[in-house]
DNA sequence: TTCAAGGCATGAGTTTATCTCATGCATTGC
DNA sequence: GCAATGCATGAGATAAACTCATGCCTTGAA
């Protein structure tokens, strides 16, 4: 990392110079004359030792360092405007924001929105993916759909749903030569798992069917989403672990199926969690209504 | 959007500071008197109007709003340390990243990846997706999965595959009372649409086929990725616009059928991508390879 | 109780970055 | 040839950034 960073008026028009590519432009921009932007580009290529742009006659080029520098530092630049502007205007308007885990988005909420779309068409539901923690207090999210026990300080938490755990294939390993059908014929298949957000299904699982951690031969295969996992086990690539939400409708439709009847019970599940201060507004609670219409009961 | 910054060297003080939780150890960092940073603070909070920060004795507090400004702004200068560090130093390793779309990489190359990880085990893949077209010259990216005609300037273009576009629905759709049989029973049915990125697809197709383009009586309903309008199709949402790339597995699977024998041949196609100065390197060369043993013959 | 230490605040003055103004240079188009 | 366009240069002006000296308040040790 850079000790010290150029300087940050310089870095500030070069953004706009190159937006515009003109260093005119950029002056109105800024208010200032463009004699200012001309001496501050030449400073900060003094500094940085690179050239940024090649003045041509009547207009302006990057040249490909210039180029390569501009993404980060518009994005920096639209970080700090887009930090202020949230600081100083709090907008809210009839849009309903809801994070939710995306693989929990992508299996089981957005195929059923559109029977809530349906019914509140004036409600604007958009769905933002996160595996942080929310933060209601920037005024970002309207609610939240995480999993857990519930136990969160300064929030309204409602259940939705449990999960299991267990392993889940397409039928086709279930067949042939060699089918798969105790927990030790894993050892003839490609685990597929999903890194970082759920990296330990298999340990659990393994665990729980009191097998060895190492029980297969082949080399696990991993994906970064969940969906991504699911779909490899439907491809008949290996065997995945599932959770019932993720690959309920996989399941009713054929597409995958239990091999074994091991399940690991959860002791946690899937809360809608909202702050508590706006946990009824009519949006919020058109949407806890419809959420639980799609539940099951719980057990 | 603000249309004003304010003080950039106060937001570098209030970043630092508030890392620190100290004026001193910010003053320390970045080589000024502690002095210098009370008075920029006082500066930023006077102009935001908003108090950032309470002062306790011995200690530094943040308010909730410099706590909510906190993460934006820290990533701002975060972007531009390593945009700047980035222009001044390029390292490269023997990682082979390949960008793709994120559709493909979800609906052909992930599937099939597992094969060229088994066959090379020493290079590293990773994929990254994106629409953007590609700037090799950042160093980041060594080749890239394209659609297109190939006609790019400076690089080595090498055909894969090519695409057609064509409803896709859920064979339940076929079935009923209602079936959906001919390009006129559209009406009866919901578009699944893919935002952004394909939303032409359904004004192309139904332009070729003869239709209007507001054929359908039912709300369409727009999904972020294709993957997930897919997903819908297969849930029996509706009918998609498939490509072949992305839906030949499912349709050799039976998951969805084309209703319609209708196709909009396509004369671009995917491509991968690689600059011509370092196309030829091991890695890029044995993932070409492999590549082509993938897809099928040129037609 | 007194003194030292720690750490931010205030105000006056100094330094330096930022900016303006006037002008120059090179091209383009009428 | 002249006007328009647009960046560059240099001197000088302006304003931001910074320093120094000092103040205030708390805490802990002697």
């Amino acid at each position: 990392m850079s000790p010290r960073l150029p300087s940050l008026n310089g870095l500030r028009a070069f953004e706009a110079a190159a937006r515009h590519l003109s260093f005119t432009l950029a002056a109105d921009e800024l208010n200032v004359t463009q004699t200012a932007i001309s001496h501050q580009i030449k400073r900060l290529e003094e500094e940085l030792g690179v050239k940024l742009f090649i003045r041509q006659n009547r207009t302006l080029a990057l040249t490909e360092q210039g180029r390569d520098y501009l993404p980060g530092i518009r994005a920096a630049f639209n970080d700090l405007r887009l930090a202020t502007d949230r600081l100083l205007h709090r907008d809210r308007d009839h849009v309903l924001t809801v994070s939710t885990l995306a693989s929990f988005a992508s299996k089981w909420l957005l195929p059923r929105l559109s029977a809530f779309q349906h019914a509140h068409p004036h409600i604007d539901v958009r769905i933002t993916t996160s595996t942080a923690l929310v933060d209601f207090k920037s005024g970002d999210v309207d609610a939240a759909i995480r999993y857990g026990r519930g136990q969160w300080p300064g929030v309204r938490a409602d259940w939705l749903t449990a999960d299991h755990l267990f392993p889940v294939c397409s039928p086709k390993l279930l067949m042939g030569d060699r089918p798969l059908r105790k927990p030790e014929d894993l050892a003839r298949y490609t685990l597929l798992q999903t890194n970082a957000s759920h990296d330990d299904d298999w340990r659990l699982w393994l665990t729980a069917a009191g097998l060895p951690l190492t029980i297969s031969k082949q080399p696990a295969l991993g994906f970064d989403l969940i969906f991504m996992t699911l779909q490899a086990a439907i491809d008949g690539l290996g065997v995945a672990v599932g959770r019932t939400t993720y690959v309920e409708g996989d399941l009713a439709s054929g597409r995958l199926v239990m091999p074994f009847d091991i399940r690991l019970p959860a002791d946690a599940g899937f809360y809608l969690v909202s702050p508590e201060a706006s946990a009824d507004t009519p949006n919020l609670r058109a949407f806890r209504q419809w959420l639980l219409t799609q539940v099951p009961p719980k057990a």
